[in-house]
Parts: C-alpha cells; structure tokens; sequence
DNA sequence: GCTATCTGTATCGCACACGATATAAACGCT
DNA sequence: AGCGTTTATATCGTGTGCGATACAGATAGC
C-alpha cells in the first residue's frame, strides 16, 4: 500500500525507457525492410496514413501523426521530390496545401503488405497479444495527452 | 484462426505506430519538466544511468541506452560544457573516455524523483500495471533485437 | 470597405539518431 | 621489433522533432 520505493531506479526500471527503447528497436527492424523502398519510417508512416485516406491537408497528416509542420513540410517534400506524393494548393483557401498519392507511391502499398508481414513475426505475439498490448499503449498515451 | 484480415490498417491500428506516440507523449510530458533543469530526454536518461552507477565509459552508455558514439560524442559535450558530468581520458587506455557525475549533475538526483512522482501520476495506471506493461514492452523490445 | 484576429503553412536554429568514415591506441601474430 | 587487426571514440552528412517566429490568406467586427 506504499506509493512508491524506488532508491535506485536506473534505467531498466522506467516505462519511458521501456517505451523510448522499445521504439528505437521498431524503427531498427524496419530501417532495413525500408531502405529498397527508399523510405524513412517517418515517410512509411505518411504513405501508411495516405493509404487508409488519401487526399489529406498537411495539418490533417499533422494531426493524425502527431507531428507539427515544421517537421511535416520538409519531410512532405522530400516525399515530393522522390516522387511519392505531390503537394498542391487549394484554390478556394490559399493556405491550404493537400497531400496526394502518386501512382508510385500508391503502388508501394502491396510491398508494404510484406514488410508488415515480416515486422509481426519479428514481435513474436499473436494477433491476440499484439492487439492487447497496442490498446494498453494507446490508452496510456491518451492519458499522458491529457496531463500536457 | 485466421492469421491476418487487414484490409486497409491504417495507423491507429499498428503496434508499431502506438509505441512512436506514446514515446512522444512521454517525451512532450517530460519536456516542461525537465526544462527548469536545463536538460533534454536523452540528457536525463543518461544521468539516470549515471545514478544507479556512476564512471561509466561511453561505449558502455552507449549499450545501456541503445546508442552510437555518433549521437553519444556531441550529446555529452553538451552536458559536460553544461558543467553535469565530466569526460577524462583513462589513463591505462588513452581510447577510453570515462564519464563522471559532477557535484552539480549527482545533486540534480533529488529534483528528479519529484519529476519521478509527476510522471507516474500522469500514466494514470497502479504500480503493478505499470511494471507489467513495462515489463511486456521490454520483452517485446528484446524479441524485436533478436531480428535485425 | 478596413482593420484586427485567426488559421494554415513555411522557415530557422538546435538537439537527437544513425550510416559511413576516420583516427589513434591496444592487441596479436610471427 | 614489426605490422595487420581489433577496439574505443570522434567526425561528417542527412533526416527527423520541436520551440520560436514569419507570413499570407481567410474571417469577424465595426
């Protein structure tokens, strides 16, 4: 019934640790999967939200990715240059650009297929599991959301 | 049975999309609170590796927080200038770079469990959920090193 | 119609993170 | 002793990630 006993934490005893270390090992395991598609994660992460939805505001990515765009706009064109997206002008509000998928980088969705595939193996849980510990995850980072 | 029905995943249901917010959200939930003490994420990580043992070389740093002496180099420069550790060359091994707490880096300790305090209470969860997610993360985390 | 404000995107500077490369010291083998 | 290899750290370039700021277009209020 104590709150909490913890002299000597270290690193090993964190959940942001835990959660910081646990991450670097995802974007590892598909660095290598990425890297023939000529894709960062970041970049995997806006054609994997292109392909649920295509057509999306700049802010909308931003929402959705939770990244602002001073981190989305150089990453955009980037995507852009490679040919993977292209980036227009609304014509009735200025200020809005929207985000398109080119027919590259709409074809990319059935390798990624693959690269899926592979990363769910590499977790060595069921479907079951994975779920379970995605929804855990999800609800602890609507909670620290809200304490900002 | 099935193995896999994912039509069209998009983000919200990839564990490895949950794991990069949620160690946003516990980056942008530590950010206000270590920004009084002058210090980044990755800053306090590794003086809380320095806590738990102090004089450690950089290589070994390096191995507890999953990074390179590219990221490791600069980042310890800047807290060694920032007067929170120092970098002394051994003197049996003129290739090693030992790092030690400075008085000010080791009295820095006590702020951080009131920051310790503030963390646990914005994930909302008990003691023992918060071991046992952790716990599950870095199982994950190790089944995902073992296929890079 | 004019201005103040808000909104959406872009720019700048700094701090990670990492692949690739460099460099010096230590080690091993003959 | 000499020399190739390994080891520990450092450097460089690119790509996020974010606080602060800028700016043009849209909107509201008068």
């Amino acid at each position: 019934m104590t709150q909490t006993a913890h002299p000597l934490p270290g690193t090993g005893d964190m959940l942001c640790f835990a959660l910081y270390s646990a991450n670097h090992a995802m974007t590892r395991l598909y660095r290598p999967l990425l890297q023939p598609l000529g894709l960062t994660y970041p970049q995997y992460l806006v054609l994997v939200a292109l392909w649920a939805e295509d057509e999306k505001r700049v802010g909308a990515l931003g929402a959705e990715l939770g990244l602002d765009t001073n981190t989305l706009t150089p990453l955009l064109k980037r995507m852009a240059e490679a040919g993977l997206v292209t980036r227009s002008r609304s014509a009735e509000d200025e200020r809005v650009v929207t985000v398109k998928l080119t027919d590259r980088g709409r074809s990319m969705q059935a390798e990624a297929e693959r690269i899926t595939g592979c990363v769910f193996a590499a977790t060595g849980l069921s479907v079951a599991e994975l779920s379970d510990l995605r929804d855990r995850i999800n609800r602890l980072t609507e909670e620290l959301e809200q304490h900002v």
